[in-house]
DNA sequence: TTGAAAGCGGTACCAT
DNA sequence: ATGGTACCGCTTTCAA
């Protein structure tokens, strides 16, 4: 490994100051033309590459920040991704992605990643949640769907209302009285709403409210195999409102192996409305989540609230509104 | 931002000099247990944690990786990156993922990245791979699926074979002599493999294997999109072999819709091997790939070529040997 | 066992 | 417009 080269390399072979050579990489200086362009060429001829350790010593500012996600799991990851990545192209701002997998280890990452970023955005709730609150003094940080923070900015989109909607469509408009939910509700503050919502709609209508959920994690194949057992049970519940669409496409699968046909014998819905939901037969009805416009939000926030001095500005509570997509799977 | 605490303001309250307080912070050289206590005392009342940056730049070194990854999508992903990490874990060493979802902006991507890691993991093949070349210059790379590159290290599994191998089983085993292949081939080297051991197998079976690749990208949704144009066709193929099982799902889907059975009226064969592969009916015909194991074998290449001092020790490339998983989607 | 001081690769203030 | 130089926070000789 032999020794980079360096400011000071190229300042020697251009015959001025590593002040001077500093100021042309940087731009933000005036520099005589003839100047420049001797510095220029000098660090062309080198292929000289300033050190981003120098430069994030001295101005103390990484130029990046990091995405925390619960899994790489689906589709909706990719579309806050995008919205993330889309703000902030051009930036000179790159950002990091740490895909929290492993419960155990996650305060070790999360905590590395602090040391190498400027702010970060962070989807969901975690068991290091306190240790979120300790790093937001020192950074901005969003949450999204995660846990109420007054010491963070957030982004949450209103799942209780949607899903309460979702299922009051049901219950109205279809006449359903016996409902099960199919999902996880403790995972995240994010999906305790939709079940929660779910279970207003029940009490509005009069409905017992109590055991109306069935676990299972979010995954086509734990919908395929929780649906397969409910489909099973000698008195089936007449609607299944699955926390994600992936746990409903498992769901109808299991439909059609054990010839339930839906929407006749069984409605279904879903929530999230990825790219398969309209595909399926009989198409889905569910919820569209605007995940583009969250990425684009927190990546806005964080700009913001790095760029200006002003650090001591007060969260941004962003609440997004969502919509019933209304299709055929819940016989209409 | 106030200034956050330093080595410095831990040796003047200790009263020793910052050298002390490296030593017990790396813990790699003698220190006086009194000495040490005292300090490690003082670190822990001021809730001192050294600076990574300063750290990186005098020793230059990140302890990081990055890992690569062309999308969110595919469970497999999740099967290298738990492999990557589960290795990693207790190393000292984090990882950065770059999920590479914008093409265009690829390229900065990996070069900022480049400037903040010591090692990387880059899977599939990337119209920068000129730019990875160069960056194997200066710090470990391991390919998995990509380009054969000389600088770099590889890890590949044996696509070809398991490709030939499966159509080979419809061949002969079921009988079939009109076979499609449904997916990209373009897009990496991995792929590629797979539709010319496809290609091979027909040939070898004395089947013309000319335009008998149907293109799409590697979803449910477009495979779904995909199989339901193709099950149109007045003389639609008598089995299906698609690039992925996401593919081969959608494809199932897209059967069950328009009444056609698997696999008596047409059979179908994955590859990967999901979790939903086992579940679906009928359970799908695939080839296992080793993913954790891949990806733990990433990690180890990276360091032991980090670790040691023999910088210039040839490229490691590993080939792993995969299976196929015969269900009965192919009939069987 | 400990300390003084010279880097690591930049930035930016203060002169000139 | 340019140069000299003191940092940024930490590690690591070299001496004591």
């Amino acid at each position: 490994m032999k020794r980079s080269i360096t400011i000071r390399d190229v300042a020697k072979q251009a015959d001025v100051s590593v002040a001077t050579v500093s100021r042309v990489i940087s731009g933000k200086s005036v520099v005589a033309d003839r100047t420049r362009d001797r510095v220029n060429a000098v660090m062309e001829r080198l292929s000289f590459e300033p050190s981003r350790l120098g430069q994030a010593l001295a101005l103390n500012r990484h130029d990046a920040f990091a995405l925390v996600l619960p899994g790489l799991g689906g589709p909706l990851f990719a579309g806050i991704l995008d919205g993330f990545e889309n703000t902030l192209a051009g930036t000179g701002i790159t950002f990091h992605v740490l895909v929290a997998q492993n419960e155990e280890r996650f305060p070790v990452q999360l905590a590395d990643l602090a040391t190498r970023v400027d702010g970060m955005c962070v989807f969901g709730a975690y068991t290091g949640d306190s240790l979120i609150s300790t790093i937001a003094q020192r950074m901005p940080i969003v949450r999204i769907a995660g846990s109420p923070d007054p010491a963070t900015h957030s982004i949450n989109v209103d799942n209780f209302e949607a899903a309460c909607e979702i299922t009051n469509h049901l219950i109205e408009t279809h006449g359903v009285r016996k409902l099960l939910f199919l999902g996880e509700a403790a995972q995240s503050p994010d999906l305790q709403l939709r079940y929660q919502g779910f279970q207003r709609a029940l009490s509005d209508a009069g409905i017992d409210n109590r055991d109306v959920i069935f676990p299972c994690s979010l995954t086509q194949a734990s919908g395929l195999k929780a649906a397969s057992i409910i489909l099973r049970w000698p008195d089936r519940p007449e609607a299944i409102v699955c926390a994600t669409d992936e746990v409903a496409v498992g769901t109808m699968m299991a439909c059609t192996e054990a010839g339930v046909s839906v929407p006749r014998d069984i409605k279904v819905t879903g929530y999230d409305d990825i790219e398969l939901a309209s595909l399926i037969t009989p198409a889905l009805t569910t919820v569209d989540q605007p995940f583009h416009e969250i990425g684009a939000r927190a990546a806005q926030i964080l700009l913001r609230h790095t760029r200006k001095a002003a650090q001591a500005e007060k969260p941004e509570n962003h609440q997004l509104a969502i919509e019933v997509i209304v299709r055929h799977s819940c016989g209409c």
